[in-house]
DNA sequence: CATGAATGAGAGTTCATTCAT
DNA sequence: AATGAATGAACTCTCATTCAT
């Protein structure tokens, strides 16, 4: 006999929601994701959705933020046993090019919301993205300070990092297909891990002295 | 007498829709934009969207066809009188910058369309897409073989300069937001130049021999 | 071979729609009214009201404002071929107590809307609403200077015969009912015109002087 | 140790939730007020109301009993002292007047309820409304066999009666503003005691015989 | 070319109500 | 007696799209 109602987890349900919206939001953008589609994806009513979330936007910004946090913590807790501002840096970037590859959503989500009409963001949002942009600027000025890095930018450093490895990862599949049609080099076969390794041989050439 | 029909001529009705759909899709999103909108945006009746691009979709494909076109024609037409690969390389990135920097929605409409499932994205779209990589990988090649450049994986050095500039452009608002707030240094107050500028000599470092 | 698209008379199902929605607004109430429900009952897409009316209250107002006119035309009509004051009273009465029952809905819809939490009113409403009651003013007030009334206040005359009348019209199957059950005499079987003549001649005795 | 469940007795939970009802019920209406909204205006969970109430309906019933008992309740203590039904008459409509006053959503209920389709008024409920119309009838009535009063049709006088009143009470906001717009004399100024005064006085000599 | 009326499907959200604890 | 999680249906409203004129 069917139960009629489900399990009553509240945590296991408000997880759920948040773990099926993030793909749902990152692999079809804000928009065009729909609230039924989530509801059916999870296997919940939809009416829960809003019981915990209260809107559409709401459960959006709950998203962004726990990538976020995550993002954050486990870059935090790699750190947390090196010293070296060069072994920072490289920790950084292969902490979030994994994260990126293992979440394969949320680099187009997190792009989309930079790219979006910013001025809106809600603070506590926009909060937990300042946090993650500090932890860099940490990193890099103890390098200057130390003489490993000279002449630098730190945004503009901080968005060559992400903004290579998000299009790196987002655009997998697409440089797959490009590869095989003009057999032009795409780089259609590198793993995360090459990815990272050039990446960070080439910032750290480009802010070294001299 | 008045009229009751307005008499434009096609192609201006047809170029204004696609002018103010760049807009919208870029600023709000493919799910989040609607033709009602963009018809009361550009005044002119919404039959009139679908008179003549027959879908939603197909007047979004049009939109980026028309803006991959135009910045492939605009970067061709500079380096016509060029012929050093690095003065090439700083002519496609100050083009596009400077591109970028003067239609704004652009960027994120590019950032949002390669962080899609891309799987997806019909044929002559993704045609236009490569068409502007290979004039970049072919700028590459030539500073190779000339001995400009070593170690060059044309792909991530692609969008080592398209994520950072996008980035850059379309979060102008947000840095400066953080900056007023935190007292960081996001880079509010640089221009487009500076940022080429710095970008530029970055990248040409980072792919110097040796 | 049915027709999918409806005849194109604008005008016929504007007024359609507001048609059916004076009768379920008066009858269920504002909350209770639903638009599907509405669609149905017009024969018409669910999308041609918020087309036509933009939104369920848009509609609603216009609804009042509909009623209030007719009734505001039809006492002016009423009232040009007369010029004695205690005709036009009279006149003023009847023209609303016989339109009341014509239109059973509509007093209990202007009582519902007169006791709501009226702050909110829309001005254009509340316009429609003075109106009337000015015109009721200006007769109580000739009255008063012919001679004829006496010790008026015409705000509290003004709702003894709308209270009164709209009562009357739309307790009418109430009133049948007690009068099975108990016996009581809720004068069940009196019709509008006798109504309005006890009304009438109470209402003026009332005002006579002395 | 925090309790978990607060403990109240179940009479006040039940109470509490009656009286906030009435509120949410007469200024909102049946269809517009919310269960959700009712049990956080209480500061009880929404399923106590199901709870003591078994459904919407049902506490809407209950509600309307309980104010019609007060009202019912209260004039009859009131008129034990007096004799003359002149006198009876007045303390009923100071009586009924105050009350509407001290519970200004009491009339607009009232209102809603008489004007619905009545056809449908649960049979208890219908009871409860005749007991206070039959008591006014005995009033007349003595009245008339007393000689006080002629030509009386006792269910026309009573909604004069309370047609005014609840329509003075529940328009007074409305009032006050149609009098600062227009400066017509709506008697914005009025009160409650004022108002009465003038109505039993011009109701008596209404029935006064001659 | 251009318009406005019409459509069906689906959007986000709230509803009254029920159940397990 | 009391709670919060869960539900399905209904809600207002918007969507992309189509047709008659």
């Amino acid at each position: 006999m069917a139960r009629r109602f489900k399990k009553r987890d509240a945590k296991a349900s408000k997880n759920l929601i948040l773990k099926c919206a993030i793909e749902l939001f990152s692999t079809k953008g804000y928009g065009s994701t729909s609230m039924d589609e989530l509801a059916k994806m999870c296997d919940l009513n939809k009416a829960m959705i809003f019981y915990y979330y209260k809107t559409k936007q709401g459960l959006y910004e709950a998203v962004i933020i726990q990538i976020l946090d995550e993002i954050y913590n486990t870059i935090i807790k790699e750190n947390a046993t090196l010293d070296k501002p060069v072994d920072e840096l490289e920790s950084f970037i292969r902490t979030y090019a994994s994260f990126a590859c293992s979440h394969p959503y949320l680099p187009s989500l997190l792009l989309r919301e930079l790219s979006d009409s910013s001025a809106k963001m809600p603070e506590h949002l926009f909060f937990h993205m300042r946090k993650l942009f500090t932890l860099f600027i940490e990193i890099l000025d103890k390098g200057v300070k130390q003489g490993y890095f000279d002449d630098v930018i730190p945004m503009i450093v901080y968005f060559m990092v992400l903004g290579t490895l998000n299009l790196m990862v987002t655009t997998k599949s697409l440089r797959v297909k490009a590869n095989k049609i003009n057999n032009i080099d795409t780089c259609a076969a590198c793993n995360i891990d090459e990815i990272s390794t050039y990446l960070i041989k080439k910032i750290k050439k480009m802010l070294r002295e001299g």
